[in-house]
DNA sequence: CCGAGGCGTTCGTCAAGCTGAACGCTGAGA
DNA sequence: TCTCAGCGTTCAGCTTGACGAACGCCTCGG
């Protein structure tokens, strides 16, 4: 990329310097309230909304705290709007089991943090889930039939309405009781 | 809290601290060699790592580049493990209408992107849900029943199976078309 | 018409983060 | 046993971020 444009994605400064002005603009305040609640000189802010400069964690953090909003949303850039995905549509996850599919529903790009399945699962066989990686976490709530799930060592039995959540990171189980089993997963990846 | 004991939640530079190391460790990296992959010197790293030091945004995120997590992966302290809410447990969300039931299923505390919903309407009233805080997208699939959901404008009907999400940071409905609609709500905070 | 108050930007000064080199430490291998 | 390579820590220096004051700009209100 030549110079000053195009680079509207990859640095983060230049996220930065967005998403504060953006919080900022959103919350309706000025420039020089937000800094002197912060505690931060108002110099500094303004160079960080104008991309100049390199905050320190503590600057950022407490801007965050000042615009009231999760340190995550300044150093991350927002995404798109509205999506619908009727029942049978979607892509569907590659399973070994012709007895268990999975229809991915939402899904962020690389560095996002949670995925949306959801589930259908017929009795007969257990599927077997390789652990992801690190650090994920499986959220399941049953809408019909009942599945039994969880990790290898301890898997829990849901009926419908029933949630539970698991780490994603180690081997676990899926398995339907009933014919008919469907569920929602939401695969979160911290 | 009195000197160096108890300070294992709220301080920025401390969480930093630890997830540094975690993630180092994780990785079976040397200090050497991750501080050699993010171009940062060591010493840099030593004292981040010691709880030393105010990182600048550009350090951190080398780091984060160099041990292949998420910015916020940094930023923020991990979580529990595993939990279970049985169908009519966990906490009911207070509705104007009595027709409305959600439960809050999955929650982390207020620097949480991710808030996890079960959800029951009955037909006859339409919640009219205020905006949320913005940048928040409300992700839905049906379980039963059929579900008119979305932003007040545009809303959109969902049979079982069916997914959408649209953005929960300007005014929506939920509306029931069947009795007995349940349905199953992230709520994303980005 | 013009002074007051708020806004966001720019400039010098000072403190603090980042660096590279030197240090002590441990373990493998001749 | 001695050596050497790699580890993580500590220490001066230079660079740079954060600060406060002064500036130009705009909008009210007398």
């Amino acid at each position: 990329m030549s110079d000053e444009e195009a680079r509207s994605s990859s640095a983060p400064l230049d996220i930065i310097a967005e998403s504060l002005q953006r919080e900022r603009r959103r919350a309706g305040l000025s420039l020089t309230e937000v800094a002197k609640r912060a505690g931060v000189a108002k110099s500094t802010l303004s160079q960080l909304e104008a991309g100049t400069g390199n905050p320190s964690v503590e600057t950022l953090w407490a801007l965050g705290v000042a615009l009231d909003v999760p340190f995550s949303r300044l150093v991350e850039r927002p995404g798109p709007r509205v999506q619908i995905i009727r029942a049978g549509e979607g892509p569907v996850l590659p399973s070994d089991h012709a007895r268990f599919t999975g229809t991915l529903l939402s899904s962020g790009r690389p560095n996002t943090r949670r995925d949306l399945y959801l589930v259908t699962v017929e009795p007969g066989a257990t599927r077997h889930a390789e652990p992801h990686i690190a650090g994920s976490i499986e959220h399941v709530v049953v809408s019909t039939g009942n599945l039994r799930c969880g990790p290898c060592q301890e898997p829990i039995v849901l009926a419908p309405g029933d949630y539970a959540n698991f780490p994603g990171d180690e081997p676990h189980v899926y398995e339907a009781l009933e014919p008919g089993t469907t569920a929602v997963l939401v695969m979160e990846h911290i």
